[in-house]
RNA sequence: GUGCCCGUAGCUCAGCCGGAUAGAGCAGCUGCCUUCUAAGCAGCCGGUCGGAGGUUCGAGUCCUCCCGGGCACGCCA
């Protein structure tokens, strides 16, 4: 288990009663658990399972493996209860060595630098992941939030793990969708396909929010209207037609196609597809700072960053994540093309019904469409074609899609599609569901939100809303600092977008999320602000230190004083910080961290809120230090999982 | 119909590789601000862990079946 497990267990070894026995530290540290009240002791060592190999009775185990116990090093006591061997440490002993533990590895004044919890298990291996992937000309709605936010603290817990992680936004800019969009633009807006012949930016000053009803109302139509939407179709073809002649490929066809009319109708219909996805890339932008994320277009890296990209390629991909449009398979390198062929000739893919096919899970199921039956490319065939993309480019070692569960089945077959064609490391991909945030409906139910009836809530509108709402509480409760505003601002952005995230990720991801502004916007218990306020609380005890006794030298901090069972509590939670942080990883599983961090910060506060007598400034120099050193260990534990979470610490709120 | 996810306190959820008496928050009730931020703390109330079998020394946890809810199941992405 943890570092505080894995000591005690070495020591365990060495115990005549465990030799005997054959146990060694690792199996002794495997089962080690925390009894269920402190009186029986610290750590507790199960027998069960070892009795039954040795075929003796679990208490008669127990009480062999005491005999000869050393204690006096961190085990200052240990006996045995029935089938349990129950542990008492040395209380002065690991608070000194937890305390040492996180301080070593949480030197410095910024958040970036405390890395306890970190480890090196990943290190030299690259981890792909795929998060977030909205579809441009739609704005970004809360159910984007999820696997936005879940992938970016994977992120993050990754990288604290030694990982090089590729974080890649697999924007929907490609599909008979962008079709009926044009179509519609075209329709309803005619100017514009007359600007875009010589335009390149024929949209004007168009939102995404424009850009959505166009493609809505439009799409209304054509669902009543079988000639509309045959518009809408042929609007796609000519625009993937004309990349196809942009790429000069020959099956594109000599005459025809190239033909200046041609050409001048794909031209404008690229004009307004590339001018849309600028615009919602701006928008995107907006909503990603916001949030703490920045993106680079791949492969389109501008000057300053391509630099940064060849000559720290690590800290280029630590402070981004790249966008790579589905479109890029297709306009770019011809890989759905290069991909399809493969599939032809190996013969792993067929044709069935008009569409050419992999039968991932046997013939009479879904199968996987890689070719439609109008001979446009499916996004199986793209997500394909990305995955094989991103397995030559980044060398990877493993790769997650963060997308929600509804999709399983697309995964399953795009896996075993890929293993098909040969490419075993499809046993290293994985997706990491997520469960749906649903909406109430007019009648009551709770249903998937929907752009189309009016029921889904902008990720925007529900920031600007817990940020007000934080705004509202500071004037309320400091009015000092809502005297600033510049302060008041910042820290109610940290806040609110905070409260939102934490929100989210708080809980298990594959539970499907009721969304319900009283509870996004309840800031009491285990809210965001809650965990940010224990933070803050922390550093203004730190500074009421200062003002009475100077600035406090930690190593000074006598572990001694710290008797209190609160103090061993919180000490415990510190101890498994680590682990939970390595758990989280390996599962891809950011509320392992968040539950954590709830814990800690309520024995935290627990802890000093008890009584008068558990004030950390107090009258006595020597106490007040030492009090001081675990707040300042909770507090940068405490900030190192939040910075995990993806949020921002504040100093005041 | 088939497959996957979920079912734990009134509500929202934790619960480790099966381990000792199942835990939080919210809501309700009762206290606590001359002191380091009350966005807080303490206490009370609240449970047949959906049901039935099975495996096991031991099941909220593993297996089977059933019930209830959600999602997906060929040309949207």
């Amino acid at each position: 288990m943890g570092f505080l497990e894995d000591r005690v267990a070495a020591e365990m070894a060495t115990w005549g009663g465990f030799k005997a026995a054959g146990l060694d530290a690792k199996k002794i540290s495997e089962n080690l658990a925390r009894p269920p009240k402190p009186d029986m002791g610290d750590l507790a060592f199960a027998t069960f399972r070892f009795a039954k190999e040795a075929g003796v009775k679990p208490p008669e185990l127990a009480a062999k493996l005491i005999e000869g116990a050393e204690t006096g090093g961190m085990v200052a006591e240990v006996d045995a209860a029935g089938p349990y061997v129950n542990l008492h440490l040395d209380h002065e002993s690991v608070i000194s060595d937890v305390l040492a533990e996180v301080e070593k590895h949480s030197a410095g004044a910024l958040p970036q630098d405390w890395r306890f919890g970190d480890s090196d298990s990943g290190h030299g291996k690259t981890l792909c992941i795929d998060l977030s992937s909205p579809n441009i000309a739609k704005p970004l709605a809360v159910h984007h939030l999820r696997s936005t936010m879940i992938g970016y603290s994977i992120k993050k817990i990754r990288e604290s793990q030694g990982w090089r992680v590729v974080g890649i936004n697999h924007l929907g800019d490609w599909g008979t969708g962008f079709g009926k969009l044009i179509a519609g633009i075209k329709k309803y807006f005619p100017d514009v396909a007359e600007r875009a012949k010589s335009d390149e930016k024929p949209l004007g000053d168009m939102t995404v929010q424009e850009l959505n009803e166009t493609y809505a109302r439009f799409n209304k139509e054509a669902k009543e209207n079988e000639d509309i939407a045959l518009a809408g179709k042929d609007e796609f073809a000519v625009l993937e037609r004309y990349i196809e002649a942009l790429m000069d490929r020959p099956e594109a066809g000599e005459g025809d196609l190239l033909d200046a009319m041609a050409r001048e109708g794909g031209q404008v219909n690229f004009r307004i597809w590339q001018h849309a996805r600028d615009i919602s890339l701006a928008e995107f932008e907006r909503m990603y700072s916001h949030l703490g994320l920045s993106f680079r277009l791949w492969p389109v890296i501008e000057e300053a960053h391509k630099k940064l990209l060849k000559d720290e390629p690590a800290a280029f991909y630590r402070d981004h994540c790249i966008y790579v449009g589905e479109s890029y398979y297709v306009t770019a390198e011809d890989l759905c093309r290069r991909l399809i062929n493969d599939a032809v000739e190996s013969r792993v893919a067929v044709e069935d019904e008009g569409a050419l096919v992999i039968f991932t899970h046997g013939k009479g199921k879904a199968p996987l469409i890689l070719v439609k039956n109008d001979g446009a490319t499916s996004y199986h065939a793209r997500d394909m074609a990305a995955a094989l993309y991103r397995k030559r480019h980044w060398e990877l070692d493993e790769m997650t899609y963060v997308v929600g569960g509804e999709q399983k089945l697309h995964f399953d077959q795009l896996f075993k599609a890929l293993k098909e064609l040969g490419h075993d490391w499809a046993d290293h991909c994985s997706h990491t569901d997520f469960g749906l945030m649903l909406f109430q409906q007019p009648d009551g139910k709770w249903a998937k939100s929907s752009t189309r009836k009016g029921t889904a809530i902008m990720l925007e509108d529900l920031l600007d809303e817990a940020i007000a709402a934080v705004r509202d509480i500071i004037a309320e409760k400091n009015p000092e600092l809502a005297a600033d505003a510049s302060m008041r601002e910042h820290v109610a952005h940290a806040v609110g977008v905070g409260a939102v995230v934490f929100n989210d990720l708080k809980n298990g991801r594959r539970n499907n999320v009721k969304f319900d502004w009283d509870a996004v916007l309840d800031f009491q218990g285990e809210s965001g602000p809650y965990m940010q306020m224990q933070y803050v609380r922390m550093l203004s005890v730190t500074e009421k230190f200062r003002e009475t006794y100077g600035e406090p030298v930690f190593e000074n901090g006598d572990p001694d004083r710290l008797g209190l069972d609160e103090e061993w509590r919180i000490v415990q939670s510190l101890a498994a910080f680590p682990d939970v942080v390595a758990k989280a990883s390996a599962e891809f599983e950011p509320s392992i961290v968040a539950r954590h961090l709830v814990e800690l910060a309520g024995l935290t506060s627990s802890w000093w809120t008890a009584t008068k007598d558990t004030r950390i400034v107090g009258d006595d120099e020597g106490l007040s230090l030492a009090r001081l050193r675990l707040v300042n260990a909770i507090r940068k534990v405490l900030g190192r999982g939040l910075t995990l979470l993806g949020m921002e610490l504040v100093e005041r709120m």
